[in-house]
RNA sequence: CGGAGCGUAGCUCAGCUUGGUAGAGCACCAGCUUUGGGAGCUGGCUGUCGCAGGUUCAAAUCCUGUCGCUCCGACCA
């Protein structure tokens, strides 16, 4: 391709609308541009590096044994309610009416089209296992859109359902997921790591989120140095102890706490009870009920992990819910003497004893609890977040944590959509059983960004070789056709061209200057600069974005690139 | 949806407090000069000052409403 031919639309400052510098660079190198909040064109140069990360994912599926098919943006109303999603994924779906007012949802993922599909096309177990996947738009009504394609109301998703007979067979095919999902990232340069993660309402055994290490990432993951322990912050556990047991003295005795309304002020004078000794009590809403939470004084409540308790939908309850449900404000909540609703209790209280709590009457709190004793607890459960510092529960040593962006989550989810959609299957036997299913999605365009986020520097985009919009620029310094500088560019043009490099001719009349500027913000991953300097020693200049120049005989340079090449494609090899 | 901020040329922004015929730099067009890391000079093009209503002789500027964008929280590939 010739630049003055293309469209590249660089800029030289960061547009007002980008906060975090891969959304910058997006936009500084002319690969997209906004047309609303979270909703994206993608220029030539984005569109290419797009293009051959979808072609990477595409063979690493067709690698693992999956089937490439396409299924409708465009899905009837009626199998979201047959799977129940219209209710629980109601915040997050496009919904459309047709002329006849007939209701439409925009696919945000298909399991419900893809589980109808093999309910009537697979019947056998003869059939299975299969895999099948798509690479298609997808549309969310994120409520904020951010970052650029990080968080997009349109975006473009790989996704892939396995239908299994077992349960082994199922896990087995996770792992392929699993696998090539390892591949994939490799292959686009992308350092990845693999993290435990909350398998939320859905449930199931098995999830794991593909996370890109990065500051600006919208997730924490809580890791472990000494071992591979890593996951989610809203799946992760630690060997943090119980609340140690005290002897076991004084009944409950109530003390009078005017205005002391947070755990904070409980630990100071007059009172001195420390956190640690505070039983923390939160109030939610769900399925119209309050229920109460306890955890301890010092500890935060994983909404995540409550999530996995309540369902979905539950919320924390107004201080007039509380007051109906209770008896007092927030502040002087406790479990003790509730008895109409259910009590969930984290596990770091079990055992508890000499703990302080609200009295459920404003201004008085009681002392000398043990909770096991007095408060009639539902049920145990791991409800709090996990710190920086507390011992992994695999080895022992101090987790640490760190933000990251989640460019795939692989997901086993048994038989909830097959039993739901009848997609059954008749076994040796013939009897006829679901089909265990998993679900395997990556984020292509989120991908593209978490590229650059992690591939720059202060001039621009260095593009891994395997996802660079071009892997060659030759950027000639006088572009007269018949100037040397030209006439050679030309000759090296057609030449890595008939060898089937992806090069770009920076045929533009500009001062070298704005070429430079322009090859490294774009960054392509070679550039090979001809100039009088260096043509009067029959040379031309060889520089590796990133890596310094060096100089070449200008007969050897052709051959000196494809070298380059090669070495480069070998180092994104995946293991 | 709750909290905060911002909407003036393709991009970055000034002007608004104190109302009086819309500006700069970059980009773009023409010409001259220049030619190894975002050149210089001369001339030129570019705007419903987000939109609607109000106050006023007069509104980018003051008031009200509304829409959009960005950031923080809940959501997630």
């Amino acid at each position: 391709m010739r630049w003055t031919q293309t469209l590249i639309p660089t800029l030289r400052e960061s547009p007002a609308e980008a906060e975090i510098l891969s959304h910058k660079l997006l936009l500084r190198a002319g690969l997209i541009r906004k047309l609303a909040g979270g909703v994206y064109t993608f220029l030539p140069l984005g569109w290419r590096s797009l293009h051959k990360i979808e072609q990477i994912v595409r063979e690493e599926m067709d690698h693992a044994g999956a089937l490439e098919m396409l299924m409708p943006a465009l899905q009837p109303k009626e199998i979201w309610e047959q799977s129940g999603r219209a209710e629980t994924a109601r915040d997050v779906l496009f919904k459309v009416k047709d002329g006849a007012s007939r209701e439409w949802f925009l696919s945000p993922t298909a399991e419900e089209v893809i589980t109808g599909l093999a309910a009537n096309e697979i019947n056998s177990y003869r059939q299975l296992p299969r895999n099948f996947y798509q690479i298609s738009v997808k549309f969310r009504d994120e409520i904020r859109p951010r970052f650029g394609l990080m968080r997009a109301k349109e975006f473009i998703m790989k996704d892939a359902y396995s239908f299994d007979t077992t349960d082994e067979g199922a896990t087995a095919s996770y792992q392929k997921m699993y696998d090539a999902y390892t591949r994939i990232f490799a292959r686009c340069g992308l350092k990845t790591f693999p993290v435990e993660a909350d398998t939320g309402v859905i449930g199931g055994k098995f999830s794991h989120e593909f996370m890109v290490p990065a500051e600006t990432g919208e997730n924490e993951v809580v890791y472990c140095e000494g071992c591979n322990y890593a996951a989610n912050i809203e799946k992760a556990t630690s060997g943090v102890p119980r609340t140690a047991t005290r002897e076991i003295g004084a009944a409950i005795e109530k003390f009078a706490t005017p205005g002391v309304a947070t755990i904070e002020a409980l630990s100071k004078e007059p009172y001195k009870v420390p956190a640690n000794r505070q039983i923390k009590t939160l109030v939610y809403i769900a399925d119209s009920k309050p229920v109460i939470v306890l955890i301890r004084g010092d500890d935060q409540l994983n909404e995540a992990k409550l999530a996995g308790l309540l369902g979905k939908v539950f919320r924390p309850a107004t201080p007039d819910e509380i007051f109906v449900a209770v008896g007092a404000h927030p502040g002087s909540l406790g479990g003790i003497g509730v008895t109409k609703f259910s009590i969930y209790a984290d596990e770091r209280l079990r055992g508890a004893n000499d703990m302080t709590t609200g009295a459920n009457e404003d201004g008085f709190h009681l002392r000398s609890v043990s909770i096991e004793r007095d408060i009639e607890v539902t049920q145990w459960f791991d409800l709090r977040t996990v710190t920086a510092g507390e011992p992994c529960v695999k080895c022992g040593k101090p987790l640490k944590i760190r933000r990251a962006i989640e460019v795939g989550h692989v997901f086993k989810l048994g038989t909830k959509y097959s039993e739901k959609f009848d997609a059954l299957y008749l076994d040796e036997t013939g009897n006829r059983k679901p089909c265990v299913m998993g679900c395997y999605g990556i984020g292509v365009t989120r991908t593209l960004q978490a590229v650059i986020e992690q591939c720059n520097d202060k001039d621009g985009i260095i593009w891994p070789l395997s996802v660079a919009p071009y892997q060659v620029c030759i950027t000639p310094l006088n572009v007269d056709p018949n100037h040397e500088a030209m006439k050679l560019a030309e000759k090296f043009y057609a030449e890595l061209t008939a060898h089937g490099v992806d090069v770009i001719l920076d045929d533009r009349d500009e001062r070298p200057g704005v070429k430079f500027k322009d090859a490294d913000l774009v960054g392509f991953p070679i550039r090979v600069a001809l100039g009088e300097k260096s043509l009067a020693k029959a040379e031309v200049e060889i520089k590796p974005r990133g890596k310094a120049l060096h100089p070449v005989k200008a007969e050897v340079a052709v051959k000196a690139v494809m070298k380059l090449l090669e070495v480069g494609k070998a180092a994104l090899r995946p293991a």
